[in-house]
DNA sequence: CATTATTTGTACGTATGTATA
DNA sequence: GTATACATACGTACAAATAAT
């Protein structure tokens, strides 16, 4: 399937019961773990993520704090989100 | 000195250059080992501490979350944040 | 080197859902 | 059943660090 074209993705399920950052969470981890992106590069902006989900940013920041958590990436002022090398 | 009363506070530096979630984390901090608040009770909720700092319950969760990291705190939907056992 | 644009961080506000008291 | 309390999600504005021109 296409499910790891960058930028192309299902519409989020906002009846599903599970929150929309869990889910973006879950797609950018696919995405990770398929090698979209790969590590050492940074994931797309906030703004652009915000627009490609159609959410907030504010949403989309709780997702990227929960891959940070996860070890899949680090975060950096005024440069973005990198990939971790993976463990 | 009288900083370890309940809900009475100096008012927040906001030209500090010190994010005001932090100034709320190092204060509850204080007090939590100060013994205002002790091991098993809950914080006041974020609307009291809301009102009490007088920023946005947006900041005080940022200082909550600070303090869950910090193994300080765990916060329980509907509950609020307990102070932990010390370690 | 200087200016502008981009990107993340902080901080505010509002509304609604869900779990607990 | 009502009130309280945290969680999710939307929005806006500006600051600060970095990148690009």
């Amino acid at each position: 399937m296409a499910a790891f074209r960058k930028g192309a993705t299902m519409a989020l399920e906002r009846e599903s019961g599970l929150p929309l950052w869990r889910q973006v969470h879950g797609i950018l981890l696919k995405e990770i773990n398929g090698g979209v992106y790969r590590p050492g590069e940074r994931l797309p902006s906030e703004s652009s993520l915000s627009r490609r989900f159609r959410v907030a940013r504010h949403t989309i920041r709780r997702a990227l704090r929960s891959l940070q958590e996860a070890g899949v990436v680090r975060t950096e002022r005024g440069r973005g989100s990198i990939i971790r090398d993976e463990v």
